[in-house]
DNA sequence: GATGAAATATTTGCGCG
DNA sequence: CGCGCAAATATTTCATC
């Protein structure tokens, strides 16, 4: 199975690629990261298989579908034991305004992604299932103004 | 230009689908809302042309590809005047280990999604880079233990 | 939204560097 | 051993109803 190690040049041209337009033709990925199409699709396919591309995905402008306010939150539980961690995890997974969620390390425990319609409705959501659910000591807010930065993957040091 | 209330199911159904395999060919996409391939590509086409499908990626596997540390950063500048702003976002676009990166209200005013190869390149960034950057006044760090939530949007409300 | 045909892309096998 | 070429297969795309 593909190992990081293995990646070479051609690889992780055709990762920057992929990340920038999943659904590129392999005829286009090919012209772009210089070889033809039968041996790209092969890196590809193996990329795949080694789990390293783990999916495609479609991205969503959440303004444009009514979704205004995108905010993180910061929870603090009052006790962290396994068991208490696991239940407030499966709990997020169950609030739809809650998009990506971590169990994190430091003055908190968890950190949500959250998406709303408008700032009611995130206040609500805060109010009424954030801070009232079971075990939740702190909550901290952060109202996004806008996102600075989108980018994948790249290859950090060598070259 | 198509706008949020001109969504149908069938609309909302074909974005679920792409959120969830955005490679997916347009026939299979097709049989799984439930209509022919040619009405779902015009859909298709329409929901990118109106900018609600904002593109495609391939997601990758972070700790395969030898990332083991995902991080995020709250910062707190001391002068926020707009063009004090501005500095420090292009500066997050310079820096490999940040992701994704928004300005935020509240108590900080950059949030940042990082990601690493190890725990020393991590708190050699936030030593030598982001706590020594001009005009930075606090920096307080979480590291990620792991993922619980990862998804796309959803119709909140209605149906 | 469905049907069928034309254009294009993906996939496979085989020879080459 | 992996790359590139070319044919078979599948998909996207466009006309029309």
């Amino acid at each position: 199975m593909l190992q990081k190690a293995d990646l070479d040049a051609l690889d992780w041209k055709i990762l920057r690629e992929l990340q920038n337009d999943g659904r590129m033709t392999n005829v286009e990925l090919s012209q772009r990261v210089g070889i033809s199409a039968p041996p790209c699709l092969r890196r590809v396919r193996q990329l795949e298989k080694a789990g390293i591309i783990r999916g495609y995905r479609a991205l969503l402008n959440a303004p444009a579908l009514g979704y205004d306010v995108v905010a993180f939150c910061l929870i603090g539980l009052k006790h962290q034991a396994d068991a208490e961690l696991k239940v407030f995890a499966e709990r997020t997974r169950n609030w739809p305004i809650v998009r990506d969620a971590w169990m994190v390390s430091g003055e908190s425990d968890f950190l949500l992604h959250c998406v709303a319609p408008d700032l009611g409705t995130f206040q609500g959501f805060v109010i009424e299932d954030l801070t009232s659910a079971p075990n939740v000591d702190t909550v901290r807010t952060a109202l996004t103004i806008r996102k600075v930065k989108e980018e994948g993957l790249v290859r950090i040091g060598q070259s």
